[in-house]
DNA sequence: CAGTGGTCTAGACCACGCG
DNA sequence: GCGTGGTCTAGACCACTGT
């Protein structure tokens, strides 16, 4: 078998050459590393490996797909940056506990976060108005001190529950569009990325409050009760600022995971400077 | 001299070879996708190649560093999963905004990463005893309910500055070790890692609590004052359980940042079960 | 020791972006 | 059409883990 025939449609010996084993084809569709690493992912996700099993040897792998070992490396190392297996030199590949992660944007989306728990998201407008930009919202924006920002105060339920309280300051070309939107009833990062404006990176910055009054009121918790707050910068493809938002959770229903499995630490612990 | 005769030790053709070009170096040192990716992300970070730049292509960094094109992809893949570049095909990669990130052991290690900050950590004993592993911990740690369990706690300064409270429990094999161990002076870490004893991986839950009596008068603050709490289970190269860790952090001093740059997030948000 | 994964090479075809 | 990165192959040496 050439497959040569199977892959690139180049010069084709004959016909009745073998065709690749299991289910992998050939036709435009994903590479063959991906539904490898696809493959490997799913039974792992199905419990045909169970956390702690070796993974066959690449060399299983390899003759098992029928492709060379450099493409059952490219699948594992995917797996492996996804933190689903775990390897060591001179031991095959160990099967690790499932990793948590959710697509990007049911990170940012409280709608999209809410749906994936099956519960109905909703949104009640506080408020909403234009407003100039101090300079450290300008900064946070790279806008100029002083420039129209739109900013949005809304709170936020899933089944009629408050969970979190949302303050978002947008940047005039995007904030503009809030305008025309349904705020209460559709996910706003769903609306904008209808309209092409997609984020592609966001930074986090995670610490503890307590509640002020207005938060606990419309929150539904006492006042100086303990709150998780997310403040968020929110980036486009080309690097500018879509957002800037200072979202509260109720800490007695929402928590934060990470898993840290790499060299490098997604979570980085910060300190804030002293007040003088 | 040729290649082979560093790297291999194989047939070596004629002398007058070329050597490799810039500073690699093959003395079993580390590896050299290693040697490049850091070298790029040095020159990155020093600002040689600003945000928005595009890195020279494949063909121009294969010649410049003397090395095969797969070595090159290597590197970059590696720079790629950290956030630092950003590719498309049919052009150049792309540098990115500078992102954050701290070695992993900095995460998990207080005094790695108070020295990091040019501050002087430092621990405060305030209990060390033997338990029994009640049903809670014993699932988190992968032991048996009722088997006994090293519970320390411990009190973390910077600059002799209280910055959090910190209550860990270890399964006997690591934590048997803690008696021999200068619990107030060295890094807990870091001594386990002389013994061969390594994290591999951890997951952490963050929330926020109101500061209870004993913790806010340890910490220095006031009662009820917001914490940011993060609780971890840290696990060796094997899957197993090394520690299940419960940090308080004076919020009004130390918060924690996530970059969320690719297609899934490090950072998930769960919501905690209503209590029935 | 044999087998494993980690690293590296040389060469190839393809899809995409740009002039 | 040409150069780019994305994918894939075949083969090699090395370091480590088990027996």
């Amino acid at each position: 078998m050439d497959k040569s025939v199977l892959r690139r449609g180049s010069v084709v010996p004959c016909g009745s050459g073998h065709h690749r084993p299991l289910s992998l084809v050939r036709a435009g569709s994903a590479p063959l590393h991906r539904q490898i690493s696809d493959a490997l992912r799913l039974a792992m996700e199905a419990g045909r490996w169970q956390p702690g099993d070796l993974l066959p040897s690449e060399a299983e792998l390899r003759s098992r797909y029928g492709v060379s070992r450099g493409t059952i490396r490219q699948a594992l190392a995917t797996l492996r940056a996804e933190g689903a297996i775990h390897g060591s030199r001179g031991r095959p590949a160990v099967v690790r506990a499932p990793s948590l992660s959710q697509p990007f944007n049911e990170l940012l989306s409280f709608s999209a976060w809410a749906r994936s728990l099956g519960r109905s998201p909703s949104a009640r407008v506080v408020g909403l108005e234009e407003r100039r930009a101090d300079s450290t919202m300008a900064a946070a924006l790279g806008l100029d001190e002083g420039s129209p920002v739109i900013h949005l105060v809304r709170l936020r339920l899933a089944d009629k529950e408050p969970l979190m309280l949302e303050r978002t300051t947008f940047p005039p070309q995007v904030g503009s569009r809030l305008f025309h939107m349904d705020l209460e009833g559709h996910s706003i990062y769903e609306s904008l990325a209808a309209q092409g404006i997609v984020v592609a990176s966001a930074r986090q910055r995670i610490d503890a409050i307590g509640a002020p009054t207005t938060d606990a009121r419309l929150l539904g918790v006492a006042s100086r009760s303990p709150l998780l707050r997310v403040r968020r910068i929110a980036f486009g493809p080309d690097g500018g600022a879509l957002e800037s938002a200072d979202d509260r959770y109720r800490s007695d229903r929402v928590s934060f995971t990470v898993d840290n499995s790499a060299g490098r630490a997604p979570l980085v612990r910060g300190l804030i400077q002293a007040v003088s």
